[in-house]
DNA sequence: CTAATTGTATTATTTTACTAATACACTTTA
DNA sequence: TAAAGTGTATTAGTAAAATAATACAATTAG
């Protein structure tokens, strides 16, 4: 497990990087729902980072209902709940609509918008 | 003038609220090319504001084109020998990092975000 | 030409976000 | 039930961003 490693030159915060990290696992499937995570102190070793910077990671992707964490035991993958990932996709929509909204204000089409990401696609 | 005021309360830095408020005056018509803005310090006073964070803003604004500054003289808006098109451009991409942000933080990538938007292009 | 008005530059202070150190509390397991 | 392993909470340190204080420089108005 961990395919990932930390980049401390980057400007991103470190603990988003687990968290984005973590996330790409799970969505890519590398990841399932109920395995289990390292522990916070074991994925802090690995990483060289203090543990609280993965605490800080975990505790936010439960928070967004990606994890659980249970307090003396350990930290699993939690896809099963579909509501949540309705509630996801729902706000997604709802930012995807606000956005559209502005860009429909300023006089943008869905062209323009498709060659945007083109160009953020090609970037990443 | 000045239709807008400041939520000191906010996340949103102070300085980008003005930023941003100035960009939605001029991008609404209600300030138009060649338009003086109010002196730093007359602005700050209204807003109740340290002059250097107008300063900041206006600044900004300067860099990215929307106005020209004078030294002892004042601040205007310039829209003319700035394609509209590359004017609207710029905060379309504003608008879109954004969204872009938070679709990242709930789990979605682009390939999600395309699906969503041939959706909407369906629909039309 | 001078004083008032304007933007600019420099430096300091405050605030915020991030990371780290340490101690605490719950579960598991032997 | 004790010890090891786990997440949690509290507090402190650090760095970066935002704001403020002050002085400087150019333009304009009279």
């Amino acid at each position: 497990m961990i395919r990932f490693s930390i980049d401390s030159s980057s400007s991103v915060p470190v603990f988003q990087q687990v968290i984005q990290a973590i996330k790409l696992e799970i969505l890519s499937g590398r990841l399932q729902n109920g395995d289990q995570l390292p522990p916070i102190r074991e994925l802090a070793k690995i990483l060289k980072l203090n543990p609280n910077t993965v605490a800080k990671a975990y505790y936010t992707l439960e928070e967004e209902g990606f994890i659980e964490s249970k307090r003396g035991s350990g930290n699993w993958v939690n896809t099963k709940n579909m509501k949540l990932d309705s509630f996801r996709r729902g706000m997604l929509e709802d930012e995807f609509r606000l956005f559209l909204d502005r860009a429909l204000m300023l006089g943008a089409g869905l062209e323009d918008i498709k060659n945007l990401m083109e160009r953020y696609a090609a970037n990443e």
